[in-house]
DNA sequence: CCGGAATACGTGACATGTCACGTGAGTTGT
DNA sequence: ACAACTCACGTGACATGTCACGTATTCCGG
């Protein structure tokens, strides 16, 4: 019960309007986010998703191939990025006991303050921009359809899926 | 006729549901997206996204400021790429004949064949990822969430609006 | 027509992301 | 117990993106 596959190498008329839709409002919506939580808490978008997936595991520390493929990056990206992050006291790093190939990433103190500085400021961002826009009706069918392919690109992709590992 | 707004500072359990699913499906569709282009094609999706709106520009030719609003980047940005990808022979940079500020970014011949290539392996992509996992009842109302929230995107966003200049 | 504001860009310094590769730690077969 | 493999990670070179600033052109009021 998918959606209707045209010639190969073409979209029909709706599916172009979707993706262009998406597309769109993908590279607006995270340009906004970005710059907000830039000027105002000297955070970037990446910052604010590794420590909010620290802030929800078990003990805020995690392996760094575990926390690269929660966020869907490569291993090195987070890698570059968490002695970064280190340098400025937002997280540390340290080696791990029980295989000491591992590397954890563990949240700071510092590092949920400026976590929970920010919250509230880019929580009421993503209201403003994303939810006023949305029409309560359309609200649970969009999020159907956004897990929908999610799920599609996690089964096909090449990106390995994330695990609920500790 | 908008989704409730909860305490301020926070989402609601739906929102949060609908936030979350766009959040990581924004990020690993990227991903790939970037990946399979780069690797079949040597072109970014920035890249691409460049040669895709100049090939439906009139005479293949855009002001760089125009162009910079409609891909939704900023200026200097796009100086940079535009520069980048005139070495690479994709794209040719002219001074405009009318207003000496302006530069004008036209396709190239090269660029045009480059997207021509490019174009239905990219399209299949976004099909075998997006569309097939899209159930075909949740088409239209995903398109017109992100019609919604784009049009609120714009209104409340920094960024200038894009026209419909030549 | 002239001086100041506005506009369109480019640039340089620096932050970030990607890729190919190297290193050292665990694992496995014999 | 040791060689070969795999795994987890870091690094260095380079591509890309951002920000603050500088320059040239145009616009506009008097």
């Amino acid at each position: 019960m998918t959606a209707r596959r045209p010639a190969r190498g073409w979209l029909d008329h709706d599916q172009q309007r979707a993706w262009l839709a998406y597309i769109r409002l993908q590279l607006r919506l995270s340009y906004e986010i970005n710059r907000q939580l830039q000027a105002d808490h000297e955070l970037s978008l990446s910052d604010y998703d590794v420590l909010t997936a620290l802030s929800v595991a078990p003990a805020s520390c995690l392996a760094v191939s575990t926390l690269a493929t929660q966020l869907g990056w490569e291993r090195s990206r987070l890698s570059h990025h968490a002695r970064r992050m280190a340098a400025r006291g937002l997280v540390s790093l340290d080696p791990a006991l029980a295989d000491r190939r591992v590397t954890e990433v563990s949240l700071t103190t510092a590092g949920r303050h400026a976590l929970e500085a920010a919250a509230p400021g880019h929580v009421d961002l993503v209201h403003d921009l994303f939810f006023d826009g949305l029409p309560a009706h359309l609200l649970a069918p969009f999020s159907e359809a956004l897990e929908h392919i999610y799920d599609n690109v996690l089964a096909r992709g090449t990106l390995p899926r994330p695990e609920i590992r500790s």
